[in-house]
DNA sequence: CGACTCAAATTGGTCTGACCTATTACCAAT
DNA sequence: ATTGGTAATAGGTCAGACCAATTTGAGTCG
């Protein structure tokens, strides 16, 4: 896998890039086929790369020598117990993300939040519900933090979780309390103001695990 | 993979356990080798599993049909840098399993926490440094916390910490600042006071992250 | 000229069987 | 009881064949 992720790095490929066929890599990197698709296997489990049958195998994040792989894995029964769980999880990073943008939000992370947030209230007006209008603005926030872990951890807790419970985050009235807050929010990260930052994070995660509670059966 | 997974957890085996031969198993699950390997290979790349040559194949982490696996990368300049950016994610959780121990703890929960606490004393007084008992420590936290999440988070992110820099919590002198704020810590999640148990929660993570700044060359 | 069809080439996925090397287990000699 | 060496065991690698899904492109029809 070391020889196969050198490879990539030195080639300089890009997320979205195809690697050469295995059987062309084989011969590049002077192993047999099985050896070089268990190393293929290892960073498809990393979510590193994706392999398409009859396609080929594409980079989907950007490696290098220095790249740390940290895989955790998660166990909980239980849907709605494990989205409760994985939110007072979830409510620690965000509230850490928000206090970390807030620190070191530039004024290019200042205008990709407000676009995200403009666009974020004219779904919510247009249509009700916000969804991934909504999503799309808490990353713009993670970007803000300027910690690629912050929107690494909350991006795949999000992907997990919708994967789970079916379109929570579609519904059109889901957490739609929470809607005033993230332009508080927005304002407390734009002043730097770190403890409201927090403050008003805490009350956004508050609204949606109240909705959660109320939506279990 | 799933195949592999359902297996283990079927047979209930348990972190430390050996899997059954590469031989056996294909036969077992029909499978061909180079499958099975594949699958043993993508669960040694999540940490799950790790194989010794010659030996076997062993269990690390317990898996059960509903673990969700979350792989993440890090690409930082030099360890240090990836070190700051997990404590930051890590600061986040810890203060929520604080919080949540404050809310949650019964009174098992505090004699543990006790007894890793004066565990803990009792060796920063004979060898100076804290390390294990520390770590120990605030492991009874997390299960104070009555989620099992936490402690599943923390623990991997600790283990893979340690894996890429050399015994950084076993240095005598390491974060030895922290040490009284873990007896006030304490103190506060046997009050149930969540404020305070956060305020000391992020003293303690403060001095961890100034002392890792100081030891950056 | 454009859209559709279908066959060939490409590409990842699987299986088999062979051989290598490190580790472990066992048994005999001391 | 200890030691030494040998055989069995187990993971690691390689080669070659075949399968199935996708992509490509030539040819055909409207």
């Amino acid at each position: 896998m070391d020889v196969l992720a050198r490879y990539i790095a030195q080639k300089n490929l890009q997320p979205g890039d195809r690697l050469p066929p295995e059987r062309e890599l084989t011969a590049a990197l002077k192993v047999g086929r099985s050896s070089l698709r268990e190393a293929v296997s290892q960073l498809s489990a990393l979510g590193i790369v994706e392999a398409r049958i009859g396609s080929g195998t594409y980079l989907l994040r950007q490696i290098s020598a220095e790249t740390v792989y940290m895989p955790l894995s998660l166990s909980a029964d239980g849907l709605a117990e494990a989205l409760l769980m994985t939110l007072e999880v979830r409510r620690g990073i965000e509230i850490e993300a928000s206090v970390a943008a807030a620190r070191r939000r530039t004024d290019e992370d200042i205008q990709r939040m407000e676009a995200a947030l403009d666009e974020m209230e004219r779904t919510h007006h247009r249509e009700g519900g916000s969804g991934k209008a909504d999503f799309a603005f808490h990353m713009t926030i993670y970007d803000a933090a300027h910690n690629p872990l912050f929107r690494q951890l909350l991006e795949q807790m999000h992907d997990i979780l919708e994967r789970f419970w079916d379109r929570p985050f579609d519904r059109p009235d889901f957490a739609a309390r929470s809607f005033p807050y993230h332009r508080t929010l927005f304002d407390a990260i734009c002043a730097g103001d770190t403890a409201a930052a927090a403050e008003e994070t805490r009350k956004i995660l508050d609204v949606v695990e109240e909705d959660i509670r109320n939506m279990r059966p």
